[in-house]
RNA sequence: GGGCCGUUAGCUCAACUGGUAGAGCAGGGGACUCUUAAUCCCAAGGUUGGAGGUUCGAGUCCUCCACGGCCCA
């Protein structure tokens, strides 16, 4: 047990300190601290308050030491919560000599408690003037700069406690991401759909494509995955009468980490049953509006609905002049793709060259949140056929800001050609297609019992909060992201 | 995976073409009873990410490695 030793003055000054505490009978770790108010309540409850003017107004706060400006006798702090700062005034007069200097020894980031009473002070600032303190428990580390706080992004991922001490507006994002979250499953609630649990550790994952995490489980003797996705379980419980379900959680996809990729990450789905895929597309523009309202969403992009809806085939063909319907196989679609100087991988499927048109061409113009709708089947191995359009599926992704948000479809139901469609995978991954969906009859036979019609919606929850807090960068909507050791 | 950039005091940053590493904040000592980037005085703080190499001499040049960022695939 035992710490390392004080690797530097500035340690061993806090050490030194922690001792003499506790040689002077004052515990540094309390247990408790009953009764505390947030300061926001109490800037709130004196927002009247003139400068110069005394108020009698008791308040117990608790909080982080952030800075401190002495004067002789008298001196300013600053204390923090997660609502906000208050300046505290110390003065002799009522903290006599010994309180006085036991107070203004402490170090800035000691969590301590005040007693004390409000003021505005001549300059305008509301001051809390300490009656009372508690040391709430030392800090041995020293705090970052004070006015440029942390900057270092690896140590603000790898260290996030100490981007959130420092860095007040990360504090508030994360809390902006909270209230994103609660707004959701609220706006779902509303909506009649029931939030479920379904298992992350499973013997075959699917739903997706991507390739899993694996990982051993002992008592089986097998190898187990992560889950990819939640959808066949989620359209398992429709089919069991549920009837509108979602989940909210993490997903694991074994790929690499960029601005829009975190290799574990948090999604929605959600599955309503009687619906169809442009129902889906009503839910998700209404319920991410309700999300940004909620959340203090102050961005330029106009979220409310309804959102501008565009077919695959169209926006492709407005940006790049390929018609990807006029050319269904993989060596015509090159060929027009080429007369049109667009690259076409050789080793690219059908798909994937579309994919290609789409994620290179168009997704990044998406900036007004848009509803592609229409994929190919080929691309959709869970989604219903068009019921106009034969080799269209009814599915549609929604865009915002160049980047993906919501995937959603009109769910197949039909057993027979979910099997077939199992078939063509089986036969993709037999080609080397590592994202190919692994065959998964438990899946099938749920959809024998019968599915009702069934529109089905997944939101990724990081993107989301991207768009709404205008972070560029994944990583910073996350609060601890992936890093190499 | 490729290219470029970065890694210097607890934090934020300096250091011209190679010549014994500096500042601000924080921390230590002192002064100051309305300051808020408080102010003033004093002293202190470094294995320059790691390992090699070139050189009389490397934070600086070269090689490799680690981690991070940006761009590309």
């Amino acid at each position: 047990m035992g710490g390392e030793p004080p690797a530097s003055e500035l340690l061993a000054a806090r050490r030194r300190k922690l001792q003499e505490l506790r040689a002077g009978g004052i515990e540094p770790f309390p247990h408790q601290f009953a009764g505390v108010e947030p300061i926001a309540g109490v800037r709130a409850a004196h927002e009247a308050l003139a400068p110069g003017e005394e108020s009698v107004s008791e308040h117990r706060v608790a909080g982080r030491l952030v800075a401190r400006r002495e004067q002789g006798r008298m001196a300013f702090l600053d204390l923090a919560d997660r609502t906000g700062r208050i300046q505290l005034q110390a003065r002799v007069n009522e903290l006599g000599d010994e309180g006085l200097a036991l107070l203004l020894g402490l170090d800035l980031g000691d969590l301590i408690g005040i007693d004390g009473t409000t003021f505005r002070s001549r300059r305008g600032e509301l001051t809390l003037r300490i009656g009372q303190f508690a040391l709430l428990a030392k800090s041995l580390r020293p705090p970052p700069e004070k006015r440029h706080g942390l900057q270092d992004v690896e140590t603000r991922f790898r260290h996030r406690e100490d981007d959130l001490v420092a860095n007040e507006q990360v504090r508030e994002l994360f809390l902006g991401r909270a209230r994103v979250i609660s707004s959701v499953r609220r706006f779902l609630d509303s909506e009649g759909f029931v939030e479920v649990e379904t298992p992350v550790l499973q013997s075959i994952y699917g739903g997706a494509a991507a390739r899993p995490f694996t990982t051993h489980y002992n008592a089986l003797d097998r190898t187990f995955y992560l889950r990819i996705a939640t959808e066949l379980y989620l359209k398992r419980l429709i089919v069991g009468g549920l009837e509108r379900v979602y989940e909210l959680g993490k997903d694991f996809r074994n790929e690499g980490i960029d601005k829009v990729h975190n290799p574990e990450f948090t999604m929605l789905e959600a599955y309503q049953a009687y619906a169809d895929y442009l129902d889906m597309a009503a839910l998700c523009e209404h319920s991410v509006a309700f999300a940004a309202s909620e959340s203090g969403y102050a961005g330029s992009i106009d979220l409310s609905p309804p959102w501008r809806r565009e077919t695959l085939r169209d926006a492709i063909h407005a940006r790049t002049g390929v018609d990807i319907l006029r050319f269904r196989d993989r060596a015509s679609l090159a060929e027009e793709m080429r007369a049109h100087e667009v690259p076409a991988p050789e080793g690219d499927t059908w798909p994937q060259l579309v994919d290609q048109l789409l994620s290179k061409y168009v997704e990044p113009q998406l900036v007004k949140p848009t509803f592609l709708l229409d994929y190919p089947v080929e691309m959709s191995p869970f989604a219903k056929q068009h019921r106009v359009q034969p080799g269209l599926a009814e599915r549609f992704e929604a865009f915002i800001g160049g980047v993906e948000i919501a995937n959603a479809f009109t769910e197949l139901n039909d057993p027979d050609e979910q099997r077939r469609r199992f078939e063509e995978q089986r036969a993709l991954a037999g080609l080397g297609d590592v994202e190919a969906q692994p065959f998964d009859e438990a899946f099938l036979q749920a959809l024998e019992l019968g599915m009702p019609p069934t529109g089905g919606i997944g939101v990724g929850i990081d993107r989301l909060v991207m768009v709404l807090t205008g972070m560029r960068s994944i990583r910073e909507v996350i609060l601890f992201p992936a890093m190499r050791d």
